[in-house]
DNA sequence: CCTGCATCTGACAACGTTGTCCAGGCTCTA
DNA sequence: TAGAGCCTGGACAACGTTGTCAGATGCAGG
């Protein structure tokens, strides 16, 4: 009999079984559930020699609380939630870190996940997060429509948008200054005697593609400079049709004699390409890149600062927890134009 | 009276109080609790018409199950833990997204911590994550001591050490090949005419380190070639230490011609260094870098696919959680030799 | 010896969900 | 039409913790 189903007994034993509970914890060291859980949480009234027992106990089963019993009777669950877009791009590494040092500082954990840009897995990861109670979220919005989250607003969950905004929901918003920091990386071209200047950035619905896009528009129209159609090219940020873009902004009837980048997998791109011309092409890019200053010549870039954005976001989150923060507002942090060489090179025709 | 705690019971009311249970959405569906649990999770046994009614009352409410309960219940929380160095290092961004890809693959979320290479921070994560009750936990440990987890592995948190192997208990392990692959990148430089090398690295303590320093000793010696003291630097990575290092291996009174990187934070500052002298240094480094073919010279390295690490150590996590997986394993991944330029340069004395 | 007080302890309900089990109503067949 | 069998729905306990409250104990003072 008990070899037959010894098997799946010692996987399900093994795997739910045999935690320990307050309660083993309680008969083992011959006091009350209530006691064990006086010790556990730091309470006062127990006196050291119980204390003690206690703690021993736990000790020796390896007793260690379960937080969502923990969760379902107190309401808060001491974590919250990041919604971005791709844990592996450079750019959220810092951003995350960020947030996550925040957390920490307010006793909470940080539960994450990846939108890959897609609406519909923002929102069921948003949702997800929801279900577990997290006490807060801080979304890199992939969509534009969030009124999905009234709920959870109207149930007391904080939020906070990050690098972009929400979508026809009023929330929190921590933002970099994307229309000037372009417009500044497009004059600045401009101001080095470009006129004929190239734009390759992403898909304009995405808030920060369309607002650094307007900022070319905006430098180049202060500047009284007719934009050519060729001289754009959105939605592109995969390196194959990035080279062809970049490409083409080279060699046709007009060809440009300076090229800026919505982003940094476009500049790393771009970067590459102009390395293989002989003809000197000036070049900014938007988001600051590693080596960026060991390149020949040194990359010029509009820098945003990841780590402020997340800062600021986790930081405004537990404002919100704490009930000092009561009016959503929308914060712009300034981005900063760092030269190195390729942004200043005359235009070569 | 009312409006004497009218803020406070505002705040209280907004952030726990009024989240709809499923008691109230069958309250209002005019139905039973089970039978909206039931629709909830799509069991069967519910005619089509009470289906739409409490599905009606979910949507009227603003319903969302609460997972914190039903974790209580059933035993599983769907949600795996990763315990990290830094999520900022661009070497851990790709291995997060590779393990929480695998984990969504299988329904569940990741929750993550950085222990910023502290032990006590680790352990403290850890035992965090255990409290939430998560079903397992991808370790990339700082400390050397893991004992602390044998009540969790007990318990049957299934449990994969990444990077670095655990310590003092018995439990599986992914690993990149970082003797190999040290081994070969030294060999490679030797193999261009080189005899005195440079190492740089972390502390010994850290596995990833004491095995690439090793490996740099074995291909030495291989080469039949006697290391000098001032060829090695260990427990060095911030970058004014890494800088002095360097100058000081290259003006010494045996000079190298080639110095071998320990990591990536290592070959930054390397090749910033190196990049300032006249004199040709060969270098190779571990890890691989953004951007590194672009650099005159592109610089060699020997790489590791770190979401090859993540992918491989969430794969195996979850089939702990199957079952399938019952003896812990030791698994070693190898490392690719990317030639560039930088470590075939011949020596310059 | 009793009262009053302070200190310590434990019984019990509640948090929101799911699993078990049973009741009631229906259809189908003999 | 009675009985068997199926389908639908609901009552209830349980998961492990914490808050409430009342009981037990010890001690000092009358």
């Amino acid at each position: 009999m008990p070899e037959t189903h010894s098997r799946a007994d010692r996987l399900s034993a093994t795997r739910y079984g045999n935690r320990p509970t307050m309660k083993d914890v309680a008969a083992r060291a011959g006091v009350g559930l209530k006691t064990v859980s006086r010790v556990v949480n730091g309470e006062a009234g127990v006196t050291a020699e119980t204390e003690h027992r206690v703690k021993e106990a736990i000790e020796a089963l390896g007793f260690r609380r379960n937080d969502s019993a923990r969760v379902l009777r107190k309401g808060r669950t001491a974590s919250i939630g990041l919604v971005l877009e791709d844990l592996a791009d450079p750019f959220y590494g810092p951003l995350s870190r960020a947030v996550e040092e925040v957390a920490r500082a307010n006793g909470a954990l940080l539960i994450n996940g990846s939108s890959a840009e897609d609406p519909e897995r923002e929102q069921e990861l948003v949702l997800a997060l929801c279900a577990r109670r997290v006490d807060g979220l801080v979304v890199i919005p992939a969509g534009d429509d969030h009124r999905y989250l009234e709920p959870e607003l109207k149930a007391g969950v904080a939020t906070v948008f990050v690098d972009r905004p929400a979508g026809r929901i009023d929330a929190d918003v921590v933002l970099s200054d994307n229309f000037g920091g372009a417009r500044d990386g497009v004059a600045h071209l401009i101001g080095h005697g470009h006129r004929r200047i190239g734009f390759i950035g992403d898909m304009p619905r995405i808030h920060t593609a369309a607002e650094r896009l307007r900022g070319y528009r905006a430098a180049m129209e202060d500047a009284g400079i007719a934009v050519e159609d060729a001289w754009t090219s959105l939605g592109v940020t995969d390196p194959e049709r990035v080279r062809r873009a970049a490409e083409e902004m080279l060699s046709g009837p007009s060809p440009v004699t300076a090229i800026f980048a919505g982003n940094n997998r476009v500049t790393v791109t771009v970067v590459r390409v102009l390395a293989e011309h002989t003809r000197r092409v000036a070049f900014v890019g938007f988001d600051d890149i590693e080596l960026a200053d060991l390149l020949q010549p040194g990359v010029t870039v509009v820098a945003q600062d990841a780590a402020a954005l997340g800062r600021t976001a986790a930081e405004r989150l537990f404002r919100q927890l704490d009930g000092t923060l009561l009016t959503p507002e929308r914060i712009e942090l300034p981005t900063r134009l760092i030269t190195r060489g390729s942004g200043e090179l005359p235009p070569a025709d």
